[in-house]
DNA sequence: CAATCATTGTACCGAACGGTACAATGATAA
DNA sequence: TTATCATTGTACCGTTCGGTACAATGATTG
């Protein structure tokens, strides 16, 4: 029996994986371990080994934040997008069980193998949000201000909530997040 | 010719390299690499080995904040203390270049291994920030809300400072939450 | 049917991993 | 000076690492 996949079901199981155990946690036997996938696919799938694995699940993670988040913020109403934003991050990191990967990548010497996606997904973000906070009546530094904030505050909030393995601290910080952002908006 | 260590003069060594590496990628080889410590020494000194070692540094960072951080908001003049915490802070991780061991140890199953740890130093430092936030007029809620709110505040500026490898975002996010603990707590 | 070819499982590689054993070293104190 | 003992350098252990080679598999196509 031989079990088939495709490179696009593969990549969100690496992603998970990659998440809990960090990119040197992450080896290709626990790989193996978890998915049942063997070397041969997955070198079939990333010759480039482990780094391409990583690259393909920051190019996936970086297209769900463009399609979701980036770009309602950019496009949509300004203040109807905001909203969507707090919902959907929450949902997406699974209050707080779940971490953001781009943002673990940043803190230690992984950075280094992916700078240029890990300040590009950060940058796009906070331009974004930046854009809709202008569109709703804040001045330039104003806006850029709080989208750095919203953006600071939400990896903290991941940080703090693992730390305290408690994922209400992570929906009350999204929630005083958002009550500051309405409160400067209006 | 044969160079003599303490174990206390170790720790701050070891401090940097789980702090640029993580755990999982903090390898003996790179330990000796860096310092010149060979395993000898290492395992005299830390019987336990890598977790040992790693432990031992938790400890000594906990130790810092305690008596830097946490002894004065809880002693100290409330609002003096809050101030004299942002500039230390700014100190200590030297405007983002530098991260924070416990952040990045309860983003990956690092956690796992110092869960206590990790707890008791975010615990600890949101009750201290707290109890001098109330000192300073606040609410209990109102302070808890806002220590929260600075803690995880702190921990995403160092992702974000880091992962846009601007210095300048690490300061100015200080900057922000200062200000908002001020206008809170007039 | 036969041929093709993407995909997979398995065996294997040298290097690096965390950890152990122990003799050489050298400062200290009797 | 000699004995002691904390400390260190080095050689070594079995295991796991990321990566490669390649034959077996099996669906697709002619």
């Amino acid at each position: 029996m031989k079990t088939v996949y495709e490179r696009a079901d593969i990549v969100p199981l690496l992603a998970e994986i990659f998440r809990e155990l960090g990119y040197e946690g992450t080896s290709l036997s626990r790989i193996t371990e978890r998915t049942g996938i063997g070397k041969g696919s997955l070198y079939h799938f990333f010759p480039g080994g482990k780094q391409e694995m990583a690259g393909a699940v920051l190019a996936d993670v970086d297209g769900w934040f463009e399609h979701a988040i980036y770009q309602p913020l950019r496009k949509d109403d300004a203040s109807e997008a905001i909203a969507a934003m707090w919902t959907n991050v929450n949902d997406y990191f699974r209050s707080g069980r779940r971490i953001c990967l781009v943002g673990a990548f940043a803190l230690d010497e992984t950075r280094e193998r992916f700078s240029a996606e890990i300040g590009d997904y950060f940058i796009r973000w906070i331009d974004a949000l930046r854009s809709a906070l202008m569109r709703a009546g804040c001045s330039e530094g104003e806006a850029q201000t709080l989208a750095e904030e919203g953006v600071a505050g939400i990896q903290g909030a991941l940080v703090l909530s693992r730390a305290l393995d408690d994922r209400m601290v992570f929906t009350r910080s999204l929630d005083t997040l958002a009550k500051r952002f309405d409160s400067v908006m209006r």
